[in-house]
DNA sequence: GTACCTGCAAAACCTTTGCAGCATC
DNA sequence: GATGCTGCAAAGGTTTTGCAGGTAC
């Protein structure tokens, strides 16, 4: 019946709770109260969250809970691993508007969204072309000390 | 005596064994077959390699030799951590006059160096100015499926 | 000879899965 | 009512540490 979104360039039109709800439900999937406020947790968050803050914040779901509808989330392209350079994984939704780089402070841990346009976008053309590449996504994080631990 | 070398911006003139074993040397540790064999191993590697593949590449140092002497490496900044988007940590040596980004297959999970001028290093500038970081360095990858996995 | 490094083993952590009961559709 | 979701508990992996003996200097 439904059909998996997984090849899907870009899910969502815009990042809002009821798209998500829309998504999943377009998916086959269930609309559940832990799945509700997991979304709505990460949608609060002001940045990338490990299973264990998205448990503490949701409050509720229990923590395997929590991977799997990560899971389920990361698979429907919505949501995705950062890269904070830590033992455990970090996870925040996809923005299908505005794509955000991160600056990772290496003393703090504190994380801030780098608004400027990202310069390894004009790059994904290149690689295409020149390496073969297609599909292509990227992850980018830049390390240092912020001005509070320098 | 000798001090650390942690907050030195680029420790290394050159990339050899000679020079990371006169930085050890400096940094009042010894030199030791362990030590040798994986930075040599590293040297030789043709990807970021795990513990795993330090070791059997290795062929003789105990895991947890290998993750001592990794975290040795990566505290002098010679060695930093790749991020593969697998369960387990990947790692490379720094060349101080050549830095790569990678390209990774989702599929068959190959990586490719990009020999291409980096797109993010002209960006450091700016975070440092716009948001007063410093000691700023990157970590980019890019993730698509390769001409053969296509 | 001293201080550091290593191997072995175990602990600590994070992630992932099995299964029976429960909730959504 | 059927199917998928959840909680609990346990298993699976990777990373990290303690300690006694070995090795570089």
């Amino acid at each position: 019946m439904t059909r998996q979104t997984h090849a899907n360039q870009c899910p969502l039109e815009e990042l809002s709770l009821n798209a998500i709800v829309e998504l999943l439900r377009r998916n086959g999937m269930r609309i559940t109260r832990n799945r509700i406020r997991i979304i709505d947790t990460l949608l609060r968050a002001e940045k990338p969250l490990s299973l264990d803050e998205i448990q503490t914040r949701t409050g509720a779901a229990d923590y395997a809970t929590v991977f799997r509808v990560m899971t389920v989330l990361e698979n429907l392209q919505v949501a995705q691993k950062v890269n904070l350079n830590r033992s455990c994984s970090y996870y925040e939704l996809v923005n299908p508007k505005q794509h955000y780089d991160h600056i990772i402070c290496t003393e703090c841990g504190r994380v801030t969204l780098m608004i400027d346009s990202c310069p390894a976008e004009k790059v994904e053309r290149k690689i295409e072309k020149r390496y073969g590449f297609s599909d292509i996504r990227h992850s980018l994080e830049f390390f240092g000390k912020c001005r509070e631990c320098s």
